[in-house]
RNA sequence: GGUCUCAUCGUCUAAUGGUUAGGACAUCAGGUUUUCAUCCUGAAAAUAGGGGUUCGAUUCCCCUUGGGACUACCA
């Protein structure tokens, strides 16, 4: 800033912002308390954009967000970048407070899940802020840092021809920075004649300088500095991002900014507006996208147009549980959560201890067969209660008919769901709560069709059934009703056990398993249930007479 | 095109200048169980390619190839 003259960039921050007293900036700093938070505290926030879209990547990022500063005993912050009035949708903020509010994500500044705002840094709406942004960029036009510019979009894109043609770097820096050194005389009567301008930044940079950065995600790198004169206020009054960034990200202390990494090359920019406004450069994480396999075999960010999988709505609706997603999400963020996971397995996954420098450097894939495993083991662990309950929260947003059988038969829902759900070996076989109604579908309508194995003749499996019709009692104990089944088999010419079974496989007819598939299809219609016992028992006398009957009577 | 960046089983990843390169999911095979999606055992499966440095490289360096991000008055 050697040869910039002070007073002319004094006067052109009067012409500009006439509205704006001197000394402002340094009453609003003198004013912003600075935050009492015990040592290592982090400071973080999630900042995005109401696009009426909660991704699953965002959801990542504040998640990782959330813990980094929670775990260091610090502050969250959701901010909500609202300086782009064309692509703002109606209700959107409600969507991200709540949708992050789902998956327990809960700020401690900022909107709130109940879209109110608590926080003595705010507002935390960029639109509510846009004097601010004006305050400190006359502070920054008058340091000489930055300055108005009367370039058309034509003249910007006719600029950038010229540039692609002669091969040299596009974009508006050095003598391709027309107003760089405009007069204020000349703004003012530019001005006068109404004309609409930008700010930009007047950047130090020159083009092949390198910039040691430090990023906590990425490690050591060696960045291009920035030598754009990039736009800093828009025509339209509002902030451009960088802006925003900067001075929102130093007025309400943040330390730690972790966002996608695709803000990595603009991050020299970044510290060069925090130097230029003499302020405390942020810790800066940028972490890695969470990336799909498309048509084409490249590797792609998840996209909202393309992939229903991106919206967390996608999870809600197909009912997974907002836990496994979490820790899914945590898995990925942190490979080690699974280790974690295996010793301590009734810990809540707020124990877990996030690492930035831990997370993946390029994009993960995401694994929707590795998600439904994890869900699994977590639906698992569940009490047929808590099941039941969030099978039956899911069905009120998303099926109305099973919302009506499961609440007037609350009680046996619960048994069912109960079902070889004690005890060590659990049965999996729910990922997500939209596999619940199929999963017990049998206990709501008698099954019509049985298909028989063809191990097994119809006159045997009559047999079989009419057998079982005598001898049933669901009061009997698994072990009774185990010696009875078997007996029963042994009678009609069916090994007792497998073993039995393969030691002479022609002597018997089959084995136990092939009698007991038989009654297993004549009570359910598959061939793919949970414990038979355990079934009756649920079913009752009446229920598993009628069914047997209705079996038989099917066989002719 | 330019700038930056990344590269370990199919996937997510661990590890180190010297290891049988480890785990998880998925896959396959065997076993247990009255079925099974559970459970147990086992198998197959990776350091992108080429050069260096080194006694020794997957690890450090260079090149190639491939991927990704950015290159807006969008964030």
């Amino acid at each position: 800033m050697a040869n910039t003259n002070l007073d002319e960039s004094v006067q052109l921050a009067d012409i500009l912002f006439p509205d704006i007293p001197v000394g402002r900036a340094a009453e609003i700093l003198a004013a912003s308390k600075p935050r009492a938070l015990p040592e290592g505290a982090c400071v973080t926030r999630f900042a995005p954009s109401p696009t009426g879209f909660l991704h699953i990547g965002g959801v990542y990022a504040a998640l990782i967000s959330e813990r980094i500063a929670h775990q260091t005993k610090g502050v969250f912050i959701l901010r909500i970048e609202d300086t782009d009035k064309q692509r703002e949708v109606e209700g959107a903020i409600k969507i991200i407070a709540q949708g992050l509010g789902r998956f327990g994500i809960s700020p401690d500044e900022g909107v709130l899940p109940d879209l109110s705002e608590a926080g003595a840094y705010g507002p935390y709406l960029q639109s509510e802020r846009l004097d601010l942004y004006r305050v400190f960029l006359k502070e920054l036009v008058a340091r000489g840092g930055a300055y108005p510019c009367f370039c058309s979009t034509e003249e910007l894109d006719i600029a950038r021809e010229t540039q692609e043609l002669q091969k040299v770097k596009t974009g508006y820096y050095g003598r391709w920075a027309k107003h760089r050194n405009i007069s204020a005389a000349e703004v003012a009567e530019r001005l006068a004649r109404g004309e609409t301008y930008v700010v930009r930044v007047k950047s130090r940079g020159a083009d092949g300088e390198k910039l040691q950065f430090t990023d906590l995600v990425k490690g050591s790198l060696s960045l291009s500095v920035n030598d754009q004169d990039s736009i800093l206020l828009k025509s339209d009054g509002y902030p451009t991002y960088h802006w925003a960034h900067c001075v929102d990200d130093a007025l309400m202390q943040t330390t730690h900014v972790i966002r996608g990494d695709e803000w990595l090359s603009s991050a020299p920019l970044h510290v060069e507006l925090f130097e230029l406004m003499g302020w405390t450069i942020p810790q800066y994480a940028h972490i890695a996208p969470i990336v799909k396999i498309d048509e084409t075999g490249t590797k792609r960010k998840l996209s909202k147009r393309k992939d229903p999988e991106a919206n967390v709505e996608f999870y809600f609706k197909e009912g997974y549980p907002i836990s496994a997603v979490t820790e899914y999400l945590l898995n990925l963020a942190n490979s080690n959560f699974e280790d974690w996971r295996r010793e301590n397995q009734n810990a809540p996954s707020e124990k877990f201890v996030v690492r930035l420098d831990k997370g993946s450097v390029s994009g993960a894939l995401f694994d929707f067969v590795k998600l439904a495993d994890v869900s699994k083991e977590i639906v698992a662990r569940m009490t047929a209660n808590e099941v039941y309950s969030a099978v039956l929260a899911w069905a009120r947003e998303n099926d109305s008919e099973f919302v009506l059988w499961l609440e007037k038969n609350s009680d046996y829902a619960q048994k069912i769901f109960n079902i070889e759900r004690e005890g060590e070996k659990r049965r999996k076989d729910i990922a997500k709560w939209s596999d619940a109604r199929n999963s017990i579908e049998y206990f709501i309508t008698a099954p019509t069709e049985f298909v028989l194995s063809e191990k097994v003749s119809a006159a045997d499996a009559r047999a079989i059934l009419e057998k079982v019709s005598e001898v049933i009692n669901v009061e009997d104990t698994a072990d009774v009703w185990l010696t009875k089944f078997r007996a029963l088999a042994v009678e009609l010419g069916f090994a007792p056990d497998t073993k039995t079974f393969k030691t002479n496989p022609t002597a018997f007819k089959g084995t136990l398993g092939d009698v007991a598939g038989v009654l297993r299809v004549a009570l359910t219609g598959r061939t793919n249930t949970p414990d038979l016992h355990q079934m009756m028992q649920v079913f009752g006398m009446d229920e598993v007479h009628a069914r047997i009957d209705r079996a038989i009577a099917k066989l002719g």
